[in-house]
DNA sequence: ATTATTTCTATGGTCTGATCATCTTAGCTC
DNA sequence: GAGCTAAGATGATCAGACCATAGAAATAAT
């Protein structure tokens, strides 16, 4: 009752936090030289030991570039991918309802742009996709399909970080979708029903029904996780 | 001639890199326990200060979780982490267009979203981070707070994917907004104004207008980039 | 004998001080 | 002034000590 669990942060921890907020706040600023580690020792009032772990993991994930004899400095650049991957995988703890809230909104966005922007080529491998879901023998070869089915789209935007967050996105949901083993073949045909639409009206170009048919679609989806 | 610059990567690096590979690989697995440091001492014949920079490093970045008393281990995501990290080291960085294309999208829909959820303390922290946004006394700091703003937004979605996706793009877009050091004040006004026409229309809980303005708001913002 | 307490051991956390490696700068030589 | 040299600054590595925490083993209490 009313005790609350203590758990302190170790000393690196507390340094890593503290250059990382002096860099978002602005008060250390991309290119500027950090004090040298035993100059540190006396500001912190701590060992170089916990300094140098700490400025070691901002330096691994991208916020710090060390150079032996010159000094430690604030990169110029966006912290590295992986610092960027990190926070993207903090997402797959993150609540299906969220997810899919989030999916809905640039799939059906996906879906617009592809209708406007597709090549012959691109209809071409998106119908392909649809083909081999209809013809999918298991339900596990289904969404393995209905997956390259939305990475086809994304494609089509022609844009890189579309296409990446797709495949992101797919393998975030793609273990839950795998849960889904009571997925009746009612809920099948029904899929392939609307998913026919949306290649219909990506080949006509029609961009709002594109979007609309997807929006759609991934609400069904939704509904089939049991998310109201 | 025929020279190279010989760069050797510093012992911690090394250990690193072993130790990433060794996840990968599939030698350690999620869950496993990393041998001690004073074991890996003996094991690498190099001393417990690199094997401990190189442990934070990657505690840090997420690939490893260390607990005091018990030992170091393999987090159950670090395998996730890699595949998405390589995802994007694909990419040779995406082009600013690409970015601002898919930012429009979201935040328009943040905003929306931000509009019609946002609690009495959402909304008092986006007028605050307006507030400081007015008062900002450098370009820089300007862009910090204008940065803050559009986190609050996103917080205020109460969608913990979106919030994530915020930081995201936040972190991939720093560096370049960093650039635009010749934003001028009439720029600067610009985008204060809108701003406080986002702000009032979350307070009035019009999210329609509140999505309008925003995306407004950034394709001011990609103007600037000098995008088309 | 069972349970509660204490002690020990394993393991990570922190500190100190020394020495090495690399880069920059000041000073010296010509 | 150009080029070389020595000194200083700064990060890299090492060794060894001691602290803090978690869990296991040993011991004491019932």
């Amino acid at each position: 009752m009313g005790f609350q669990n203590i758990s302190r942060d170790s000393t690196s921890e507390i340094i890593i936090q503290q250059i990382k907020r002096q860099i978002t706040s602005g008060e250390l600023h991309p290119g500027e030289k950090l004090p040298p580690e035993r100059k540190l020792v006396e500001l912190l009032g701590v060992s170089r030991t916990c300094i140098r772990e700490a400025i070691q993991a901002l330096a691994f994930s991208g916020y710090l570039k060390v150079i032996q004899g010159k000094g430690t400095f604030i990169t110029e650049t966006a912290p590295k991918y992986n610092e960027i991957s990190k926070l993207f995988s903090k997402m797959s703890g993150f609540s299906l309802a969220s997810l899919m809230e989030v999916r809905i909104m640039f799939e059906g966005e996906f879906a617009r742009l592809a209708a406007l922007r597709r090549t012959d080529n691109d209809l071409t491998e998106i119908s392909n996709c649809f083909n081999e879901m209809k013809n999918a023998e298991t339900i596990r070869i289904f969404f393995i399909k209905d997956l390259q089915f939305h990475l086809a789209i994304a494609r089509a935007t022609h844009n890189e970080v579309m296409n990446i967050l797709m495949k992101i996105f797919g393998e975030l949901l793609h273990h839950e979708t795998n849960k889904i083993l009571d997925f009746t073949s009612k809920s099948q045909q029904k899929t392939i029903t609307i998913t026919a639409k949306i290649v219909d009206a990506i080949k006509k170009r029609d961009s709002e029904e594109a979007k609309e048919f997807m929006i759609e679609h991934l609400k069904t989806v939704k509904a089939t996780f049991g998310i109201k």
